[in-house]
DNA sequence: CTCAACATGTAACTCGTTACATGATTGA
DNA sequence: TCAATCATGTAACGAGTTACATGTTGAG
């Protein structure tokens, strides 16, 4: 999965693996994440499979930029097009609410409150990525697109929070 | 993380991993999906712990019912006291949009009208699920606040897949 | 000079999935 | 009787996380 990932992102222009980590923290970050410990290895896999190549010398502090290769390409191709997306989906904090009964009221509203502060707080940081630039290239644009999922799912949770918070006084 | 869900199901009534394993597909599979494999064998360690215990015989088709012990309440209720939940979120579809520029113009519609159609069904299972029954007891209130997530991320993922195509339609 | 950020890696472990394996009961 | 569903389990594998480990560069 995560090989997928940073071919597509390779795809956009050539990077290294930190920048990679970067990346899946900031704006990818809301649909995927990965660490540092995972992209490293992938990488070298990639390239010794040819999907990816390295710039011919490591830069300074030992730094690899990676490109894509045509192979590479073809990959991403591939996958987009012939596989279904896994749409499992694994919500702990969603799952928690099932329990809220099992909380007492005050851990109840708390936990409710907890939710809608991340949820906020996820917004706040996405409407300033969404803000940051207006897209120009292809690329730019499908990230514009993906972000906008992000957006309006955690307005729903924003939304969902005050719903939920006027039922938990309702019955007290 | 599985054996809190297990225990938190188990906290409402007693049941056999059979039954466990098809909540995890319908009402909570909207947040958490787990398989029997993976259920069984954990159903028989929290066993061995002492926060579950299996109703003396064994019924039809070796069928074992298992109910919570006071060891396993505390147990759900330390988790939901004192941990935060896990934030990350892996959304394979809404990664795919990144990448949309990398699809020819039909598969990308393709994509997003696929997204829309399974958003569409979830709403209605869900919607389903909710109108089924009142909720009546405590359980059944967090149940129904939990179903509500769903919805509404379901609904937000609809809508965006509308606009989204709306998108698309501009920059051909 | 020193601290934060840059930059890459490995190893052990946990969690979850897929495939294999078996057998009982019930309704058509 | 036969198929679907009920019911439980194991083993191998894959993906991801946490912790360990190391060294460089640039800014103040």
């Amino acid at each position: 999965m995560l090989r997928h990932a940073l071919l597509g992102l390779l795809a956009d222009r050539p990077m290294s693996g930190y920048e990679l980590a970067q990346r899946f923290e900031a704006a990818v970050g809301a649909t995927w994440s990965a660490g540092h410990s995972q992209i490293y290895p992938e990488l070298n896999r990639l390239a010794d499979e040819g999907l990816i190549a390295a710039d011919g010398e490591p830069g300074p502090r030992g730094r690899k930029t990676y490109r894509i290769t045509g192979d590479g390409r073809d990959a991403v191709r591939e996958w987009l097009r012939e596989t279904e997306p896994d749409r499992t989906v694994r919500d702990e904090a969603a799952l928690r609410t099932f329990f809220l009964w099992l909380m007492d009221p005050d851990d109840a509203r708390a936990h409710v409150e907890a939710e809608l502060r991340a949820a906020e707080e996820a917004l706040s940081t996405l409407r300033a990525t969404a803000a940051a630039r207006r897209p120009a290239t292809p690329a730019e644009r499908s990230q514009r697109i993906g972000l906008e999922i992000g957006l309006r799912e955690a307005q729903a949770r924003a939304d969902w929070a005050v719903w939920a918070l006027e039922r938990l006084s309702e019955h007290r």
